[in-house]
DNA sequence: AAACTACATCAATACAAATTGATATAGTTT
DNA sequence: AAACTATATCAATTTGTATTGATGTAGTTT
């Protein structure tokens, strides 16, 4: 299996690649990157949207900004994430990347 | 934000997407879908490339299976498995649907 | 039919992640 | 500066999931 023979623990592709995909895999987290598809928005807005407790809602975009999914940027009191679609495209590549394959291009 | 105002829990389609993503995101059963990627394959040939253990692999193509992105057919004793790749491309094209806004296409 | 092979299942464990509640911090308003 | 607002962080809890080891089952070979 040449796809994966010298993977070596968490510096695979495919651990990367899982890390990145299990972070958007929540529930609430695809909510959130609903929210902001086209627009940015405040936390005290998503938590509101959500129905969600505002640390939770906190916590979740910590977890998408840490995969470079959302940025923040602080504006007086509030802070607003956006999308970072150029990492969304990244990960919706690699995922068809590895799931079809040249033969069936015909 | 009427893309979730009224999900309801189990059914909500961010449930369901995340679950499938969940089912997708984890680093062995992302090397099984790309060993299946074209060819099938039984589960001891698998467990060898993998260097897994056999009960091992055997869990997480039933996770993929429950999710409907594997399918499996008996030949005498072996079990061979493939990829549905209709319901690989519905995740994908799920998942697009929710990060690519019309805005942006100009 | 006994021994073997490939796979699945089950119970136990270990690990990781989501959620909650309490508190801290930075900026704002009065 | 005191009170307030928006957000982040922390510790504790709950929940979920991966992994392991032991065992069961179906089909095969001898």
């Amino acid at each position: 299996m040449k796809c994966f023979r010298k993977d070596n623990k968490k510096t695979s592709q495919f651990f990367k690649a899982g890390a990145q995909l299990k972070a958007v895999s929540d529930e609430n987290r695809l909510k959130i990157i609903c929210i902001l598809k086209d627009k940015e928005e405040c936390v005290c807005n998503m938590a509101e949207y959500l129905k969600l407790p505002q640390n939770l809602v906190s916590h979740h975009l910590k977890v998408l900004k840490e995969h470079n999914i959302v940025s923040a940027k602080k504006k007086g009191l509030m802070v607003f994430y956006s999308l970072n679609k150029k990492e969304l495209d990244n990960i919706i590549q690699f995922f068809s990347s590895i799931t079809n394959d040249e033969k069936s291009k015909h």
